[in-house]
DNA sequence: GCAAAGTACTTGCGTTTGGAAATATATCGG
DNA sequence: CCGATATATTTCCAAACGCAAGTACTTTGC
C-alpha cells in the first residue's frame, strides 16, 4: 500500500504536468487568461456577492497571497475584475468578478470543458471518469469550495 | 458527462496544487531539492544505463528543454547529475546520475513514500487508492515510460 | 556528396512566482 | 484604553520557467 499511495501520487503529479500543458496553451491563445486566472475567476463565480479575500483566493489556489495581488492586477485593468472595501474590516481588499468578467469566464469554462471531454473521449467510460473524479474530490475535500 | 469530465480535471488541477506544496516543501527542507529535480533524478534512475538526453527528459517532465539545462546545472556541480556524450550522435547530451546523486534520490524517494502513505492515511481503503493509481495512469498512458 | 530540412542543446529576455519585510488594521488580555 | 499579537495586503528580491534565436550536428532528397 505504501508502494501504491506512491504511484499514485506520482500519477497525479504527471498526469497534471501533461493537463496544464494543453489547457493553459488554449486558454491563452483563445482568451488571452492562464490558467490559475481561470481558476481565479472561477472561484469568483461561484463565491457569494462574486467577491472574495485574497487570502481567501489564495487558499483555494494554492498560491502565495503576493501572487493573487499581481495576477488580479492586470485582470482589474482589462476590467474583468473589480475592487471592494469591506465596511467593518478595512484590512480587507476584495477581489470581484465584474459583467465583463463573467462573459469571459463563461466562453472560457466552454473551452475547458470543451477540453476536459477531449481528454476522456478515447477508452473511457462514463462510469471510470465519475469514479476518478469521485477519488479527486476525497483528496480535495480539505480545501476551499469545490468548483464547478 | 461533460459535466463529469469537467469536474475531473478541475479536481486533478486542484488535488496536484495541494500535493505540490506539501511535497515541495518537505523535499527541499529535507533534502534540498525540488519537486521537478525530484522527479528528474528518478527518471534516471529507472532509465537503463542510468541516463537520458535533455529533450527525452523535457518530454517526461512536461517541461522545456531549456529548463532541464538549466535544472541540471546546479545537479551536476554538486555531484548527483553527470554528462555524458553519445558515439554516434555528437548533438547528444546525456545526463547521467551519479553514485552520490542516486543515494540522494534513494532518501528523497523514501520521503516522498512516507508522505504519500500520509495523504491517503485517513478514510482511504487500499483498494481505492489502487484504482485512483490506475485511472491516474491511464492518462499518463500516452507520456514515456511510467516512473515507480 | 551536397544543399535543405530536421534535431539537440544552449543562451538571452521577459514573465510568473514564493518568501521576507513593510504597512495598515484588528483583536485580545489586562 | 493600551500594548502585544495576529491578520490582510503590498512591495522587493531572487529563483524558475517558456519562447525565440543561435549554434552545432545529423538526416533526407536529389
Amino acid at each position: 500500500m505504501t508502494q501504491t499511495s506512491f504511484l499514485a501520487v506520482i500519477r497525479l503529479l504527471s498526469a497534471q504536468a501533461l493537463l496544464e500543458q494543453t489547457f493553459s496553451q488554449e486558454l491563452g491563445s483563445v482568451h488571452g487568461l492562464s490558467l490559475n486566472d481561470t481558476l481565479l475567476m472561477m472561484h469568483l463565480e461561484q463565491a457569494s456577492l462574486s467577491r472574495l479575500s485574497r487570502v481567501d483566493l489564495a487558499k483555494r489556489l494554492c498560491v502565495s497571497p503576493s501572487t493573487v495581488t499581481r495576477m488580479s492586477l492586470p485582470l482589474e485593468k482589462l476590467g474583468m475584475l473589480g475592487r471592494e472595501a469591506d465596511l467593518r474590516d478595512a484590512r480587507l481588499a476584495y477581489v470581484t468578478l465584474t459583467d465583463t468578467g463573467r462573459k469571459v469566464i463563461l466562453a472560457a469554462r466552454q473551452t475547458l470543458e470543451r477540453k476536459a471531454k477531449a481528454v476522456f473521449k478515447d477508452r473511457w467510460a462514463d462510469e471510470e471518469v465519475g469514479t476518478l473524479a469521485d477519488l479527486l474530490g476525497r483528496l480535495t475535500a480539505s480545501q476551499p469550495n469545490d468548483l464547478v
